[in-house]
DNA sequence: CTGTTAGCGCCTTCAA
DNA sequence: TTGAAGGCGCTAACAG
């Protein structure tokens, strides 16, 4: 069938293990022996066996990065850099292989997560990098926590990258309850007091944590008082931004500002404004969360926190590789960054 | 080290090859013992070991989609309906397992592609879709397409998700030039005749073959006099769009339409256009490609031609696991529909 | 329906 | 510096 191993050393007259040897570069060859070797694996245009390797040396370079949804640019980018970091310089023997990072698309859901996790632990993974806010139902959160714990013990690392720290895991979380504070805080500086919410869904970290932050600012400037009432929570994209706009309208047509758990939603709310003939921000402020690049093209462009998402993927992809020291107790804080806007001003006198 | 076929197979008390054919449920094996074999697994929380089945087996499951840039929603909608149609249902042993589509992102460079072509080929992977438009410097066509033909070879699908056919690959082409043109002609029926372009990078089919539909459309209207001079090349992102169009602005100030290779694009010609003071679409029209989520929601809402990625996307999975029929000739085109929104209207009087 | 027997292709001591 | 040999964990005939 396919070439082997054994046909080239046939070929370069030398033995199987002469070749694996200069193949994997992590042992002294003589540099004619290696130059014939390589000869041969051209002429005979080689490829290794990824899984035969990997069962023989029980490691595998695969890299898994498990993400909500690889269509929304949030992931996208993230998962984009952790890649680059694995650098797929294939095919110059004698430098150790590099890694394949491969994405999985969770879709949100807690079993394909945990399928996911699965699958990786059956290719022997090299490391497996979680990205995204958790899902916080007890029975899942337990059953992710073990499996990362079995991953870690069978040598696959395991990084998170904007969740919440757990076991045996080195993780890079984002700072959403501080992020979300000081954006509260701009508005209420701005003059706002009557002020919307619309948040994630209901079960996700990230989801709390901005709502937390949120709730943190209105509080202790004294303005909490309508807060429940002021929050719809739908789910991280622009349609439900459109339409919870619509029910916080129903609920207090008064409002001056509108926070969104994230850019995307932003932009529905911005949709629903505008066609409920508001004017953005003369009658409503509006704000986002994330910085994703087409929020600051928006018109008027969005006020909202910037999350350095590139540079914690791809700091993520080098602790996946270990090729950056730990964070000391295994957790990075990612803060987040105010870019005040057009989509934000002082509420009419 | 990790729990293995063998220990199974002792507590369950029968032979490894009945735990086999019980986990890959390809062979009849009696209720009880199957049972008993499932309940052993359980307690021992048994993973097979992927490398080690692969390489016995002579097959994998894993499924390789190449895409140009991740964080760029035309890809991501693609990956992530391909990614959808292999449904992680792990854990249910009995039914045929699962496939694991792995993401790869070449960033458009040709050497990253061959890498992970070569990768995946390394791999064994059970099939590889490549997505987007391809490079079309001669040597890396050719080299790309030995690659497809040795992966054929060797038992791995190849699938083409919105580029031109190969050999021995089945692919879903994008009516890219059919679409510009029908979009180009919507503008010069709407009056239109200084109609500037912002075309993608030059060695593209993508880029190609978008510009040769608008080009058509112009010649067939006889209003191709200027459009040389009305054609500025950049990337496909929103920084090309905007510099691109100060550029149109500089060679003809008086343009009354400027159409864009793709949706992005679109948005930094917006930018542009209204930096300069010029209203859209009184003062000048634009219109995109592709049609992504944000198209709809921008303002003005954005002309442009639908491609129906999900659709596509699913498609290209269901034929890289065989599961639809392969198309007449291998080939099938995939239509762009005209979303005849805000941003286009007529030209002044 | 189930067990036995060979490998799949490579890595890795152990010797030479 | 190189070769020989055993085994990684699983699947796939082939018997029974």
């Amino acid at each position: 069938m396919a070439v082997t191993l054994a046909d080239v050393a046939a070929r370069a007259r030398v033995s199987a293990a002469t070749v694996s040897r200069v193949l994997s570069g992590n042992y002294p060859v003589a540099e004619s022996t290696r130059a014939r070797v390589l000869r041969a694996v051209d002429e005979l245009e080689y490829v290794v066996n990824g899984p035969a390797s990997a069962l023989a040396a029980a490691t595998s370079d695969l890299v898994g990065v498990l993400v909500n949804d690889i269509a929304d640019p949030f992931f996208g980018i993230i998962a984009g850099a952790v890649q680059a970091e694995m650098g797929a310089t294939v095919g110059e023997p004698g430098r150790g292989a590099e890694k394949l990072a491969v994405i999985c698309n969770t879709g949100g859901s807690p079993e394909r997560e945990l399928n996911y996790l699965t699958l990786l632990q059956r290719q022997r993974a090299a490391a497996v990098v979680l990205t995204g806010g958790a899902v916080e139902h007890p029975d899942h959160a337990a059953a992710v926590a073990a499996k990362a714990s079995r991953l870690a013990a069978s040598g696959t690392r395991v990084v998170l990258c904007g969740r919440p720290p757990i076991e045996d895991a080195t993780t890079l979380a984002f700072d959403n309850r501080g992020g979300a504070r000081r954006l509260t805080e701009h508005l209420l500086t701005l003059g706002h007091r009557r002020i919307g919410y619309v948040a994630g869904p209901a079960e996700r970290t990230t989801t709390r944590h901005r709502l937390e932050g949120h709730r943190a600012a209105l509080t202790a400037a004294g303005a909490d008082q309508d807060a429940e009432r002021l929050t719809v929570h739908g789910l991280y994209d622009r349609a439900s931004g459109y339409d919870a706009t619509l029910e916080l309208l129903r609920r207090e047509r008064t409002l001056t500002a509108v926070v969104a758990a994230n850019d995307t939603i932003a932009l529905g709310v911005c949709a629903a404004l505008r066609d409920q003939g508001l004017r953005i921000p003369e009658d409503v402020s509006v704000a986002g969360f994330d910085d994703l690049p087409f929020s600051a093209d928006a018109v008027p462009a969005l006020t909202t926190m910037r999350l350095p998402l590139h540079e914690a993927g791809a700091r993520a992809g080098r602790l996946a590789l270990g090729r950056e020291p730990q964070p000391p107790g295994g957790v990075a804080m990612v803060r987040a960054e105010l870019m005040a806007r057009a989509s934000t001003a002082p509420p009419r006198a």
